[in-house]
DNA sequence: TCTACTGTACTATTACTCTAGTACAGTATG
DNA sequence: CATACTGTACTAGAGTAATAGTACAGTAGA
């Protein structure tokens, strides 16, 4: 049996941070906190926070300037958005479907979803 | 920012239990493997084993008959299909369609993938 | 230059899961 | 009763992630 490795807590913060790159929250160019800011404002130890930061680095969606901080790249967007929509429609889906034809759940019920998900935001 | 825990062995082999129960593989009165038999099956210690059935025991999927082993509960699958229906739609629809709609993925995507995976078992 | 930020590096410690090994009681069968 | 299975309980250890704390070099600005 192949077992899955459980997501750190450093990938978690890095997904979310791909996320507000994505967002637009943080734009093209611009300085994201610092280190030690976003580890207090998590509330996890700065460490932590540098290994999230790293993983976006090897990504190339931000980049370091020492002593400086780090900045979003200039197509940080972009590059985000083919990033994780090919490891959605790779990783995910397919457990995704498999999981619902096993439990009798069609398609249908995710129009529903976003269907919700509008109302919500509406 | 909340953080998810990751998700144990024992957890995994929980899982794949309610999905064998789920698919009639054990069917109900049936007696299932032992825990030394099922540790050794999939590499693991039987203390891990142990704790899986322990948590099938309390939602009722599987009894234990002491000295004889582990047996599948009367009504365990119809219990499983409604117990993890019930989780799919509660803890991972949401999150689904949240991250569809963050990567511009519409709900056809999804039912290509039902598409994809009727042709992948015929 | 001094101060206050930046990131980086390193060690030690804590916490948790899983492993390893042993021991023991209940049950069926010969 | 003897044997060979069951599950259960317990201790000890390895491995890993995250924490805690410290130290140090680069940069900006007063």
């Amino acid at each position: 049996m192949q077992f899955s490795e459980p997501k750190g807590i450093y990938l978690q913060i890095a997904d979310q941070m791909r996320e507000r790159i994505l967002r637009r929250e943080w734009s093209a160019g611009q300085r994201i906190p610092s280190i030690r800011e976003l580890a207090v404002e998590l509330g996890v130890n700065p460490n932590t926070v540098a290994r999230s930061y790293q993983t976006l680095v090897d990504s190339r969606l931000i980049a370091n300037r020492r002593g400086l901080g780090y900045f979003v790249a200039e197509d940080a967007a972009e590059r985000a958005l083919a990033e994780m929509r090919e490891a959605f429609l790779r990783d995910e889906m397919p457990r995704i479907v498999r999981t619902m034809r096993l439990l009798g759940i069609g398609p249908e019920e995710i129009s529903a979803g976003f269907s919700r998900q509008e109302r919500a935001n509406a």
